[in-house]
DNA sequence: TTCGGCACTTAGGACTATCATG
DNA sequence: CATGATAGTCCTAAGTGCCGAA
């Protein structure tokens, strides 16, 4: 993994090369985009970076710019949809009939003039609240120092949350999440009365490490197992329920218009799921009470009834806002919006924006380039610094770096936050970055830097400085966005984020040849174009526990597979084979592949024997229930004991097998040309699998994810 | 100039539906 | 036809950046 980072960022600093010198003029920008807004949002979004792309080439042609990204847009939205309407066909005529007239409101060709008020009328019906606790049956307990013991409901919810989530070890193994919610758990715990045993008895819970709650953890796994096994036409049935239960909460009527609304549910309470060393991770965060939701809602429109026997925190009918809802949530405070989908009007205008800010960018981005430049040698300590940060931000794709409450936070850092530590510095002009950015994601590169740039980081870090210090000590993100608004109105960091991710975009689209490509391969060409991006950008994602283990199934698999075209091959050797065209195969072929030794084959003719009993069993379970479902009287444990005779059958093959070292030949009428068949659609699947292995090698840390949000309603 | 309040975007991971395939 | 892999959705945390008051 290491390597393969390292690779990544070869790559992604040849890239950066690359650019840079293919674009003299523009010099550069290259990275980030990815991310930000993802390269997802999708096609019309891309057809936007296509475009930007075509007007970039004229550069010069600004005038008409406006005008043309106009009269595009649009197109690509239709291109958009006819792509999506090429493949789900059926639908289309049905759902036509209701989208119509969404579709008529061409948001992209609005143009307000006054972007600060957001609506005119406003009427939606509020938010969803999470069902009420339902307490654990009796025979399900939290088990204290191995005593089963009885909470208030409000512990035992408590306790569930942490009991729930037994599976995510990387937040139940971590010590502060423990602590944390022990933390507040014992809290509950005095407020409730405590916990008793069976005798009524209190017990004192004063350890985590006694706990355990695996049978709540059982439990609901056991609920969810049932859940998954309805049979379909109930699962359809329950969910035709919750549609409609829904539907009212689902959109809202914007300027008289009906917009999808995004995240109408109130957040359920849970265990806060900070990420990387987030000091508050494991607390509880509470159940959301209507008495702390503010609705904005039209000044004329029905305020939603709040649950009965209570209020809301507010009502107000604020048009210079989105959100349709608000609540502080306990743990940190922060602020969580009810807002409208990522395919609304609102959403998708302010989303064109922030493109089309970008693409402005570019009339300027020549001049920040010469002037930064020039201010890497600035007699002021603060210009050099803001010259220094804009390199690294235009470059190396960094976030802007606002401060944060370290008290309070993980410690994460973007460019203005720099610390002292983040940076080490190798003769003539090498940098490297190693820190924690957002979401504790780890940001590591080694990069060659402007030998000015060098220097100034050399000097940034000089004397007096030590670990836990800023390097840019006389810059913070207000004065940097301050600085960049003075080239363009509205430019701030994050745009250079915007701009590297969407040109490279365009840059690899349009380097794609494959015109005669089927649609997969242009998916799969689209992706890798999406992957670089993201590589680019620093999107990765944590390698999963998981992956290890996955990487050992597939590796196993082939191995089994490996195996399997020996045995065929000396079921050729049991065939009438002559002599030459024993010959002709060479000693080679069937000799076994030194992958696989006796200790694997004969672990593996287990695992085989095995798993055909297991197969067996629960063949013969299935039919009883189905005997039983029908009336038929249930077979026998014999019938089981006769049935699996067949995988004794099988192990004592291999038993002769490893004896004789011969393999009988299986099936009727078997060929040395069947034969020959097989072992060739078992090459097939051993390199396809082997490329799939190395997809998921190479995929493992880079997200895609991001990426796509489809660009209507449905 | 700093600080907290606020609104909005960006992002990874969990969860679910769908697809491939053996 | 089940089963596991993959794609897509949901959820919500963690950023950015603006504003006004102290």
């Amino acid at each position: 993994m290491a390597k393969e980072k390292k690779d990544i960022e070869k790559e992604a600093a040849k890239e950066a090369k690359e650019l840079r010198a293919k674009e003299a003029k523009a010099k550069k920008v290259k990275k980030e985009e990815s991310d930000d807004e993802p390269l997802v949002k999708s096609k019309a979004k891309k057809a936007k970076k296509e475009e930007s792309s075509d007007d970039d080439v004229p550069i010069a042609r600004k005038v008409p710019a406006k005008k043309v990204a106009n009269g595009k847009t649009p197109k690509a939205v239709a291109a958009a949809k006819a792509s999506k309407a090429a493949k789900p066909l059926k639908k289309e005529s049905s759902e036509d009939a209701d989208e119509e007239e969404e579709e008529e409101y061409r948001w992209w060709e609005q143009q307000k003039d006054d972007d600060t008020i957001k609506w005119n009328t406003l009427e939606h019906n509020g938010v969803v609240f999470p069902p009420p606790y339902e307490p654990l049956p009796a025979n399900v307990k939290l088990v204290y120092n191995g005593v089963p013991i009885s909470l208030h409901p409000k512990a035992e919810e408590i306790a569930g949350f942490f009991g729930i989530m037994l599976n995510s070890t990387l937040n139940v193994e971590n010590p502060v999440f423990q602590k944390n919610f022990f933390g507040d758990f014992r809290e509950d715990l005095e407020e409730t009365g405590g916990a008793k045993d069976k005798n009524g008895k209190k017990v004192d819970i004063k350890e985590f490490s006694k706990l355990d709650f695996t049978q709540i953890f059982d439990y609901y796994q056991a609920k969810s197992a049932a859940r998954k096994a309805r049979p379909a036409a109930e699962k359809k049935e329950d969910k035709a329920k919750v549609d409609t239960e829904m539907a009212p909460y689902q959109y809202c009527m914007w300027d008289g218009r009906k917009e999808k609304v995004g995240n109408f549910r109130v957040e359920p309470p849970s265990l806060f799921r900070g990420r990387g060393e987030h000091p508050k991770t494991g607390r509880v965060k509470k159940r959301v009470m209507p008495e702390q939701i503010t609705i904005n809602i039209g000044e004329n429109a029905k305020v939603p009834e709040p649950p009965a026997g209570h209020q809301w925190k507010e009502i107000k009918h604020d048009n210079k806002a989105t959100w349709l809802a608000m609540w502080q949530e306990n743990i940190n405070g922060n602020y969580k919006y009810v807002m409208l989908a990522a395919t609304s009007a609102i959403k998708g205008q302010s989303d064109y924006k922030k493109f089309e800010k970008a693409r402005e960018l570019k009339k300027h981005i020549d001049r920040i380039r010469d002037d930064y430049q020039k201010d890497l040698k600035a007699e002021l300590m603060a210009d050099r610094q803001r010259a220094t940060a804009v390199y690294l931000i235009d470059k190396f794709a960094l976030r802007a770096g606002n401060e944060k409450d370290s008290e309070n936070e993980a410690e994460t850092v973007g460019c203005c936050s720099l610390k002292y530590e983040h940076i080490t510095l190798r003769p003539p002009n090498t940098v490297i970055f190693d820190f924690l950015g957002k979401d504790s994601i780890r940001f590591y590169d080694e990069v060659t830097v402007d030998p000015q740039v060098f220097k100034n980081l050399k000097i940034f870090k000089k004397d007096p400085k030590k670990a836990g210090d800023d390097i840019f000590d006389r810059l913070n993100t207000t004065q940097l966005n301050k600085h960049l608004a003075s080239y363009m109105p509205g430019l701030t960091a994050k745009v250079f984020r915007t701009y590297n991710a969407s040109f490279t975009m365009s840059r690899l689209l349009m380097e794609l040849k494959g015109s005669n490509a089927t649609i997969q391969e242009k998916i799969k060409l689209y992706n890798d174009c999406n992957r670089q991006v993201a590589i680019l950008c620093n999107h990765k994602r944590t390698v999963g526990a998981g992956h290890a283990n996955a990487m050992e199934k597939m590796g196993d698999k082939i191995k089994g597979l490996k195996y399997q075209k020996w045995r065929l091959k000396h079921m050729m050797l049991q065939l009438d084979m002559t002599a030459k065209e024993k010959k002709s195969k060479g000693g080679d072929y069937f000799r076994l592949d030194e992958e696989l030794d006796q200790a694997w084959i004969d672990k593996h003719q287990e695992d085989l024997v095995e798993e055909q009993r297991q197969k067996i069993v629960k063949k013969f379970q299935k039919d009883n229930e189905k005997n039983v479902a029908e009336g038929v009287k249930e077979m026998k444990q014999k019938e089981l004991q006769e049935r699996l005779k067949v995988a004794d059958e099988l192990a004592k093959k291999f038993r002769q097998e490893n004896k004789s070292k011969k393999v009988e030949p299986e099936g009727k009428g078997i060929t040395v040309e069947k034969l020959e068949t097989q072992v060739e659609k078992l090459d097939q699947r051993i390199a396809t699998m082997l490329l799939q292995a190395e997809d998921r090698e190479g995929n493992k840390e880079v997200a895609l994810g991001t990426s796509k949000i489809v660009s209507r309603p449905s």
